[in-house]
DNA sequence: CTTAAATACGAACGGTCGTTTCATTTTATA
DNA sequence: TATAAAATGAAACGACCGTTCGTATTTAAG
């Protein structure tokens, strides 16, 4: 049973952990296939259910993406926004959230960042899912926004600093090191994406 | 008949023709769902054939898709390399490949960048259909590599410039404007985009 | 003009896709 | 412990996948 004073991972049904197991391997399966490469069958494999054991779940294929598109979202925000708080406010942070998405981003062990090969996925497909991505992007890109100011507030930026440019040239390096990292296999784009922060801090 | 002295378009067997009208719908169905996107299937009722009239062209659909990257690639040459041999040496030459190719990725009317819409499809996914792709990439990469050293002989960029994170500044830039116009819709990308890459070379 | 080769089609194959239906087993509640 | 509810499975559906085969049509060569 679960009560609002306190829960522990004993106290939910079954259904939500095995729906909890499900969305974890739909996670493994879309780093390494994308999301598209989620089918209801190599799924039940994988969990070891049977295919309608595993879309009773959910209701649908849609519905099982966008569940797992939430699910992402919140790993991220655990994995690299959250941890990012405990710096001080202004720059120290900003460089945080980089740092821990840039080494999200380049890891081969994670499935990568779902906000990068989404966005190609679904660039020119209307859908659910679509939006659903693009909302949780534009979450994380409020985010940064408001980092940069906060560091023009700080004085630890450039009074002048064009807030959309910097924007622009941060989520840029982290598409590169995504890209160099894991299509082109360089090793070393982790240290010159960083590299290339700390001079955009810098001038 | 086709000869070696001299070739017109009626010249070609019907074969070729046809061939070449094939993969011209390929390219227009890989530009909206991705290279994946492409099946035997629709791609025969874009071109108002049977599907086993497309297959015999290619003998298998990873052929098909192999060829299908290297009639891109011949366009990129055309329409992104080749019109900037025009421009003299160094960074007139380097700045006019960089903007004929954040042109091309970021125009919603043309299919997008198949290298950076491919590198997300295929980065974890060995295959022949990457193999393609990655030799592809790299011709290109290795084009932008001399430019960039040529820009340095020339006295145009710093002699202690570091060509392989102006390599990834330039490349970044390319995947954030794809990025943004694409996914994001944002109009003015293109333009805080060529902004970025003339601070790059000015610095 | 004849004839061989190139080209295209229609039908079918075994698989996998997402989804539905219904029966069965497992779990939680009273 | 009895009973309702939740969870899971087995089987099948129509649709589409890449591919094969045999046949008809169109094209090019002699």
């Amino acid at each position: 049973m679960v009560t609002a004073e306190k829960s522990t991972l004993a106290d939910y049904a079954k259904g939500a952990v095995t729906k909890a197991f499900i969305l974890q391997g739909a996670i493994e399966i879309a780093g390494k296939e994308g999301l598209e490469g989620i089918t209801i069958g190599n799924l039940a494999e994988r969990v070891g259910m049977s295919k309608s054991g595993v879309f009773a779940h959910f209701g649908s294929r849609d519905e099982l993406l966008i569940e797992v598109i939430k699910e992402y979202y919140r790993r991220f925000e655990r994995d690299v926004f959250e941890p990012a708080l405990s710096m001080s406010k202004g720059l120290p942070r900003l460089r945080k959230m980089i740092r821990n998405w840039i080494d999200v981003s380049s890891d081969k062990n994670s499935p990568g960042c779902f906000f990068i090969s989404g966005a190609i996925e679904y660039d020119d497909r209307p859908s659910h899912i679509r939006e659903e991505l693009f909302n949780s992007v534009e979450v994380w890109r409020n985010a940064i926004r408001r980092a940069i100011k906060e560091s023009i507030e700080e004085g630890q930026l450039k009074s002048d600093t064009n807030v959309e440019q910097m924007l622009f040239q941060i989520y840029s390096v982290v598409l590169g090191v995504h890209h160099d990292s894991r299509f082109l296999k360089i090793r070393q784009s982790k240290e010159i994406a960083n590299k290339v922060i700390e001079e955009l801090f810098i001038h």
